[in-house]
DNA sequence: TTGAAAGCGGTACCAT
DNA sequence: ATGGTACCGCTTTCAA
């Protein structure tokens, strides 16, 4: 069945099915009326292929994430494909892993694709070089990043104020009398990087240096976080309270000092599931995705139909108290 | 830049330049050095629309997800996709929660962009009503299952043992005496009512009788099945282990018993990294994705290419044990 | 081995 | 408001 099918049936011409299919006004209601119910009687599809080769669109975002098999990335792509169903858009899924050069040649396969716009979600992109394939793509379509910022023209970015979470949380520590915090990190992505800074800002703004030896690189693997921070506990640098970059890599420094018999106040990041899981439970910033995610989408339906939108929407995040935030 | 302009640089008809593309080996070497040049130089790439509408296909695979979410599934698309891409394959992915009128939608939604094959994962497809939709949709492409079991034409389905798994947890407890086993469960799916009955199996092969006081639904909640698990130990029927089907699950009843000052073995379900985050470690049925959906999609590989199938094949879990596995 | 040309199923412009 | 028709860019059959 197709659009000549429909238009033998009902006695017009393709012209005029074209036109009911695309809810053109100048169709009278009699004609659209008999031919809808052609269509309905034989039950018409429109061919998606067709369709996208005359509108170069087959109405597909492209969604470039690092590892959806990640609980926060999982989280995200999962609130995107919902709010994209809602301007009925199909999402093209690409895990890309950490490779800078898979990640530039999936982007390179989405563009091939023909989607009509890329977001990336926990992208590693950083380094110029790759930045260099960012600004190429995002000439080709809008480019909206999840909590990452990347500044150029056609690339939009919605992200969270990490950088003031990790100040808050040291300030709040350095309150309740702790000034030496151990901070935990995986990869220095742009909201890895921000963290970091966030708890270097904390630091600064009492007055206090920096102390490397308590700013720890760690992979992201319970049982390592935890036999890392077990020998930090055991021979290295004194410390009352630990800030981590990711829920899953607080939940190993927790696991270390339950180990130790020792308690003291832990703060995860993300507000994943997982720090629900904890025993304690994990207090964990959350950085909003519910809010991120469907705003971004909202940018991009925008900016697909030429409206104008700002190039960078931050926003603030919010502490989930849970056992483990108070000393003692 | 379209196959024409390549044609008339390379000196040669389009004909030739689609059978190069397509690396047909009625091709003259020396023809086909000269057009792969010129593609490379002018980095040609081909419609995908324009292929698609040609072939009816544009190498895509549905991938139907009641929840990415959801940490199990969300490891199951991530092992899906990775996999397709092998086969340069991409995913489109679904997500349908839970309502069967939506998932039956956005099967229709996949067809309609005709997709080469449908994929589900954790579907609760079950019922007989959505099953002929099912069924309409297996005669059009290839429909795998992960996880879960229909058998109808054209469904093929790789799945684990679960029932099984278990039977045998059930009965290693009966072993260390236990015999008032609680078993929580949320949904009951495919998989959901095999497990059940994997209780049931284990309970009945030592001559005990079914323990309905004992077999508990929960919704998938950490805070509300500790709450029910709590009000269990308080008023109802005394238990001292406890199976779930779902690592949530069980890390809620864990919650319950620590509150409670109480300890018992606990035995989740998934292997997740839940089970890794709790404290003490949950034992967890590994249900071993790994092996499903690579499985699946070499099922799928075969199918596409004409290469007959088993309808069904079954691979049996593994026991991850943690800390909450023995009693005392 | 190569080329010409007829689809594939729509969209959109130009007439009427 | 409706119809005719030239695309869109590729695949594939048929002839040469």
């Amino acid at each position: 069945m197709n659009i000549y099918d429909i238009a033998a049936c009902s006695g017009v011409s393709i012209a005029t099915v074209s036109r009911v299919l695309n809810n053109s006004p100048s169709v009278s209601p009699k004609t659209r009326e008999k031919v809808l119910r052609v269509m309905q009687q034989e039950s018409y599809t429109p061919n998606a292929f067709a369709r996208g080769l005359g509108l170069n669109s087959m109405h597909m975002i492209g969604l470039l994430c690092t590892d959806v098999s990640d609980t926060y990335y999982a989280k995200a792509v999962s609130l995107v494909e919902k709010r994209l169903r809602k301007d009925s858009y199909d999402a093209l899924l690409c895990c890309t892993g950490n490779d800078p050069t898979d990640q530039k040649k999936f982007l390179q396969l989405l563009l091939s694709k023909h989607v009509d716009a890329v977001i990336l979600i926990g992208s590693a992109f950083k380094e110029d070089a790759q930045n260099a394939y960012l600004a190429q793509a995002a000439k080709e379509v809008p480019v909206v990043i999840i909590n990452g910022l990347v500044e150029l023209p056609g690339v939009y970015c919605v992200l969270c104020d990490e950088r003031n979470a990790v100040r808050q949380n040291v300030h709040s520590l350095l309150h309740q009398g702790i000034t030496r915090i151990l901070y935990l990190y995986d990869v220095l992505t742009y909201s890895g990087c921000q963290k970091r800074v966030g708890y270097q800002d904390g630091l600064a703004e009492a007055g206090l240096p920096e102390m490397p030896e308590l700013t720890v690189q760690v992979p992201k693997s319970i049982p390592e976080v935890r036999d890392a921070v077990a020998a930090l506990l055991k021979d290295g640098p004194s410390f009352s309270a630990i800030l981590a970059s990711e829920d899953l890599i607080a939940i190993g420094a927790l696991k270390a000092l339950q180990n130790a018999g020792l308690q003291m106040p832990v703060i995860g990041f993300n507000n994943s599931i997982l720090a629900q899981c904890a025993s304690p439970g994990l207090t964990s910033v959350d950085n909003m995705l519910e809010i991120l995610c469907p705003t971004a989408v909202g940018l991009l339906e925008k900016l697909l139909s030429g409206e104008p939108v700002p190039q960078k929407t931050v926003i603030s995040s919010r502490l989930v108290e849970r056992e483990t935030f108070h000393a003692n």
